[in-house]
DNA sequence: CGTCCCCTTGAATGAAGTCAATACGCGTGG
DNA sequence: CCACGCGTATTGACTTCATTCAAGGGGACG
């Protein structure tokens, strides 16, 4: 099943045609990135929207001086870029975490799409509002949170958004992010990090091990971030 | 001069047409917002989209420990909330930093203008766009930079903002914000805030006093921020 | 004149960063 | 097959940036 597709029924129901568009669109334009490839770069023009149909990619921003910065993840399923090619250039860049596989779609084809299927066109909208309000609550962890709550708040919201996905167990999942990549996504440093797992690890709260995390206490990991799951909005589907 | 028309033009000339519908719809629905009240409150219903037409106003989220992060200013000629129907909660608060004049726009009245006017419509997204990679650019700053360059940082961005929106000289402009308020929005401590303000101050980089901000050395201020101005997108205007 | 909010300052504490060394697994080429 | 290099994870000692706590000052406003 096409991720995306999977993606927006939890929004709305979508008409058979444009399912379909949507998978022809994407076998056409499905392309591999390797791991720690950029798909997109800062500076670049801002051609083509995004889709990622598997792995694990990052969005992140280098500062003069080297210090980068994850502002955002994405999974199978994540649209990023819909209306960028109104924007001269790209103020980020996004590269692969893992092995990806990625749509690329042109801006015609985005017009074309979200014209002739209305209830689609909303459904992409509402994909880009949810990963907005993503950024936003990471924004308010950077500001607010602990280190300790920060990588908490983390997992708990990566489980959640796999497990929507289909991609997650009920307590755990792929976590492919090497320490220093979660440094750059919490914002603290690479030493730091691993204190903070072991720290997690020794309040018995998680394992994480080759690119597993299994959450052992789900409501104490929620605590522990205070973790509340609405921004995500994945309850009942809404019109 | 209508601020949005004024901030739209920025990107692209828009129909005579296109703007009196702007100013018509404007007056129609303009209502005025007491300092520190709310325009938007989280968990409500998203109903409308907001135009700040003069004042300030804090995009922002609170923690249920109390703990509360500003993840955006707007100034007047910004828009928020464009497609928030499509979400069935909010996850965040607006309220004014000062005394504010807003416009608000039924999702109606939005389509309506969107479908009337497309080069209209294009500009509206491209000022959302511009927000996020504001609110991108602050995640980069929460996470990387120290808590003075962060503060030298946000200065930077203002002053250019107000400059674009006509509302700044050369090397000053309003700064209504208190100090507890610049905590909220660089992730610092309210003490820290002030220690950094003497820093700057000492350093002639700026001043700051009765809410107005002068910049006394607009290049070491930049270079103290690590100031890369190209996110707010203010260049030569796009197609 | 008192209260409230905002700003300022000092001293003590604490969270996280830096520096440096070590360990481990993995692939590659000798 | 083994040595080597590389990226990643771990640990200890030390430093620094920022928070916390506490107190005092000033201006606006009722």
């Amino acid at each position: 099943m096409n991720p995306l597709v999977l993606r927006l029924r939890q929004f709305t129901d979508l008409s058979s045609a444009g399912e379909t568009s949507i998978a022809r669109l994407f076998r056409a334009s499905a392309r591999s990135v390797e791991r720690n490839a950029d798909l997109v770069v800062e500076g670049e023009q801002a051609l083509y929207a995004h889709v990622i149909l598997e792995g694990w990619a990052a969005r992140y921003k280098t500062l003069r001086d080297g210090r980068q910065q994850i502002s955002a993840l994405f999974i199978a399923g994540d649209l990023f870029g819909l209306h960028t090619r109104l924007v001269r250039e790209l103020d980020h860049s996004v590269r692969a975490i893992t092995p990806v596989q990625v749509a690329r779609i042109s801006p015609d084809d985005v017009n074309r799409l979200m014209d002739r299927h209305p209830r689609l066109a909303k459904g992409l909208l509402w994909q880009q509002l949810v990963l907005n309000a993503i950024e936003r609550t990471w924004l308010v962890n950077l500001g607010q949170r602990t280190a300790y709550e920060r990588v908490a708040h983390l997992f708990c919201e990566m489980l959640l958004r796999l497990k929507a996905a289909g991609l997650a167990g009920e307590d755990w999942c792929e976590f492919p992010l090497t320490q220093t990549e979660l440094a750059q996504a919490t914002g603290i440093s690479t030493v730091h990090v691993n204190r903070v797992l072991q720290r997690l690890r020794a309040g018995r709260l998680i394992e994480l091990e080759s690119n597993i995390l299994k959450v052992r206490d789900l409501k104490g990991l929620r605590k522990a971030a205070l973790f509340d799951p609405s921004y995500l909005h994945l309850g009942a589907r809404s019109r």
